[in-house]
DNA sequence: TTGACGTGAGAACGACCGTTCTCTACGTTA
DNA sequence: TAACGTAGAGAACGGTCGTTCTCACGTCAA
């Protein structure tokens, strides 16, 4: 009955080393070993790699957005809450263990051999974009920003994760505001 | 003294495969098929796989950088050769064997475990950037625009890599005319 | 002509990794 | 208590991959 406890702990150690090395850099071994659990213990919860990499995907995506609309939705004015996004993103930039967006990594890692991996990454960004419709939408804003604020968020995640820096979530924070304002 | 055809056709092997499949999972045994080089001959001139990975990235990077500048300068208007970036990148998205950006995908694949990559990646995205700051300049505009542009080309290369779709350049030219009819 | 050398083709080596198997120990139940 | 199922620890297996080695062959200098 703690199997499900157990797949958190396995699910942990495989989103901080994938995450952190890159999903092939890591064996089974490393799972294995940081979270605690036999190897017999983790085939029987993920019968093969793959699995366990889906289910670390999955539940990223989650917590990700669960944690971005917790932000957003501090704020009462909804032309207000899309620069919270990207104030979200400048403190997600800061902390210590960030290395770019952990979609865009796979794809780059497995996007060309596995189809089901390209399919986690389509189904995140999708509802990225999907969220952002919504608080355009709210704002009494016209839909094309929506596509121009997704890209300006896409930017700079991946330029944050490139280069190291912050930066990108205020420049492209600025462009937001000129865009809105510019309606 | 033909080494150098030697070297191009490991480097035509080297790059059609490590784009359209990634570089882990192409074997150096694929690369010395696809070139018709020995593999004797092939580690005569790369040493080892790093080395041929990191000429890869180098040589990519500038014929990508030179057929965009190439289509760029056919515009004389210099307030029209930013949005033609964005035309560029519209083509670029649309080649039959597109798969995102190469930079951000071998990011994604061996940012963490490799230093020369992410060398090669760095220095390719601050020379486009450069690139992209002179057309700013030459158009009379702010600096503070250079930024915004970036983000917004590398968002949309990012979106078309993930989706398969060559409209976020469309998205993308259409947010940089709005910050550039802002100004 | 001969012998040293470089080359191509591919076998071989050593390391790693995903997955499975073995063996032992322990807890549970009839 | 005795038999059984389960789990942990880690060895073992099979395959892959980067890299090196072998060997036969052609080439060129003395």
């Amino acid at each position: 009955m703690d199997s499900a406890v157990a797949r958190e702990q396995a699910l942990d150690a495989a989103e901080k080393l994938f995450y952190g090395r890159g999903v092939q850099a890591v064996g089974m071994d490393a799972v294995r070993t940081a979270s605690g659990l036999s190897l017999k213990r983790l085939y029987q919860l993920f019968p093969a790699k793959d699995q366990l990499v889906e289910a670390y995907l999955e539940r990223r995506d989650l917590r990700w957005r669960g944690r971005l609309a917790e932000h957003v939705e501090r704020h009462d004015d909804p032309r207000e809450r899309i620069p919270a996004v990207f104030d979200w993103l400048e403190e997600w930039f800061g902390e210590a263990d960030f290395r770019g967006c952990a979609w865009i990594n796979s794809y780059g890692e497995l996007g060309a051999s596995s189809e089901r991996v390209v399919a986690q990454v389509r189904a995140h960004k999708r509802a990225f974009r999907d969220y952002l419709a919504g608080l355009v939408a709210d704002a009494g804003l016209p839909a094309v920003l929506t596509g121009q604020v997704f890209l300006l968020a896409e930017g700079a995640m991946v330029t944050a994760g490139i280069t190291g820096s912050a930066e990108p979530a205020a420049e492209a924070r600025e462009a937001v505001r000129s865009l809105l304002g510019a309606v």
